[in-house]
DNA sequence: AATGAATGAGGATTCATTCAT
DNA sequence: AATGAATGAATCCTCATTCAT
């Protein structure tokens, strides 16, 4: 920290002069925060350690002290990120409403979660986009999370129509998630010109419309 | 790259014996080809110079007799790829069949050129999320493009429902293509588990559905 | 010329769109003209074939075909330069004035040469004080050139106080050129707040006294 | 540099023989010794970081653990060599002898420390003559702190000579600290052909007259 | 629990130069 | 007489990681 005469690094960015004699928590959480950041904005290849040392405060070696390596730091990432949008994510009462209203609350509740913590999602997008020759784990660890989510709504829908078949379910929960990530990226890309909470209304809707019809239907299948 | 000057270095991709005389535009191409693959894989940090050279044969040095830096060959990357997967796209004939199903098959023709070229909406959104210090050039292109396209959807809407309001077009058509990113990332990610036509003609079915009763609507406000 | 759609190199510099059919006169004078101007400006390591190459408007190829190497074309350059200088060195009438006057008004020449060609001392200094591994030829050629005006001026001197001893010319002969040096050195510092022929003409003074001198001492040894 | 681990690489410079203990103090020492003889040398431009590498024999890493870029580092070598240089200056005794000796004593003193610690200078001239499109931080410190020593120049000049008209002195401290750069040049051309010390006398004696002269005319304008 | 220092590999880019046309 | 294209070596600098303290 006693930056050299000629080569400035690292800043007290804490503000508090004195040195913590360690608190390993409190050092892991500022990591995880740059790493956070960083990831989030930049991806895996983007993200170097030494932007996050120099993001936290804390010298690189230290982060290698919390950490195996680089694959390990983005992994912890994607899994605090995950808990703290799965946080965030208000869901409905079970009980109340009828199924259509839980089923816009939900949606909804999914959206204002996006809003407040969108690194989660954006990092877990870009990871699922890249194809590294060794894939991270953190990718791995997207996708298992992405998995639990899937069921989540796949199970919902159930729920919503108990008689829907297989087929129909799987299709409808496939286009449930690929609305919101297609809206979340809508939204990245032109801001709050695109009202997040009103285009997951609609895509709740559009959803629900289709399951009654699929219902109906019997078999769903698409000419 | 230690190799004599007369050691066959490149992989002869011509299949043309002749090599070694100096066609700039082969090159360019050849780099292109490079290129894209890599960023369509990788994104903008992941895209090494050196992989570059030793994807298409070309020491790095030459790289940049064609492309000033970086940052310009990822735009051109994208530029290109941006024309082929437009040549890609068949329209449907303007004056076949009902609006609807001009409306599907418009969507499955989107879906086709995504399964023949998605290195290019890959590379896109990858360039999309990521955010940089500097912009790269290539984000700003690929987002005009994009925002090409979106005009295109909205006037077929347009065609498709005369009297819909302004605000509930807009809505629509953010949804149309967020539909399209959302579903193409599902395919990335399950591969031929997700059959990408048929999700975009659901997708397609949805919005017709969507067009109808917001065009009774008359006003199209979500609630 | 006809730069590439991704990689813009030479300028038309010369305003005439119609590729002259080859005038090797004037291309190696518009080579010259750039080279001079880069080296005066950043000495032998700093000035690069692409630098030179960008400022003429000719490709770097072509600079090879006017000049073996980067070394011979400084060389070049020098040569040139010093070819320049001389001929704006405006020497008094050998007849005129008595000798003190004929020595102030020699400085001022120089003086106003060195105002009007700076790039030739100045690169002839940058390499004097530089000491690359393999000399180049321009240094040497530099050096012979410093010689011959060093000669001139001794001659001067021992026109101006024939009984002077050997030791006492040569001594006054270097200061004399140190001076100059010197006093550029300090012009090229300071700009225009060092009034140059001002300095120059004190500068003749102080000679015209200490030859006065060290001619009546007759010895002239330094204690 | 693909020498084993173990394998001695770098030259004992300390003489002890426990090595990779890791001193940043030393190294940081070593790192600007190997710089301050290639900078005085080559100048800016011919000065690279693995030149300076090879020659302290870290790695061209480590150099920059020590400095954050190449101007940083040819700054911190202006400072250092102008400590040490400063170091080497013997300034004669305040009350010693009439004010004429003490002058060509300071004289001396200077040439002296610059016939010890020529890089210095050498450096210094070189920063000054070249000019990079975005100037070093070096440059500007050299000019500094000639700058410091132009002020104790006219400081001594005045204290030689209290009723110098301000024009006079400018003009004559100018003149003192050229002759010095000129001399010093002659040296780095001649080697000891050119009696460094006994030019530098010269020069004071001459300097001693012109203020004796310019002090009595009252005026001092050159005509 | 932490960190200053070091290190080899690799990043983008520029270099001087060559050569076929 | 000139040039588009190519090329290997070198440029500055950042990378992920290690290790002794």
């Amino acid at each position: 920290m006693k930056a050299s005469r000629w080569a400035s690094r690292e800043v007290d960015v804490t503000g508090s002069g004195r040195r913590k004699r360690a608190d390993g928590q409190e050092s892991q959480r500022r990591i995880l925060d740059a790493a956070a950041e960083i990831a989030g904005e930049r991806g895996y290849d983007g993200t170097s350690i030494s932007a996050v040392s120099k993001r936290c405060g804390l010298p690189a070696s230290s982060i290698y002290w919390h950490f195996t390596d680089k694959d390990e730091l983005i992994a912890a990432v994607i899994e605090r990120s995950f808990e703290t949008w799965l946080a965030a994510v208000q869901l409905p009462d079970e009980q109340a409403g009828d199924p259509a209203e839980r089923a816009a609350a939900m949606s909804v509740g999914v959206a204002k979660a996006l809003l407040e913590t969108p690194d989660f999602l954006r990092l877990g997008l870009l990871l699922t986009l890249e194809r590294r020759p060794t894939e991270p784990t953190a990718r791995t660890r997207f996708l298992q999370v992405r998995e639990v989510a899937r069921d989540r709504v796949q199970a919902a829908l159930d729920a919503l129509a108990p008689g829907l078949p297989e087929a129909s379910a799987r299709r409808l929960t496939t286009y449930a998630l690929a609305g919101a990530d297609g809206l979340f990226i809508a939204h990245q890309i032109h801001g709050d010109d695109v009202d997040l909470l009103e285009m997951f209304a609609l895509h709740a809707r559009l959803l629900t419309d289709a399951i009654a019809r699929e219902s109906a239907d019997g078999a769903g299948s698409v000419p």
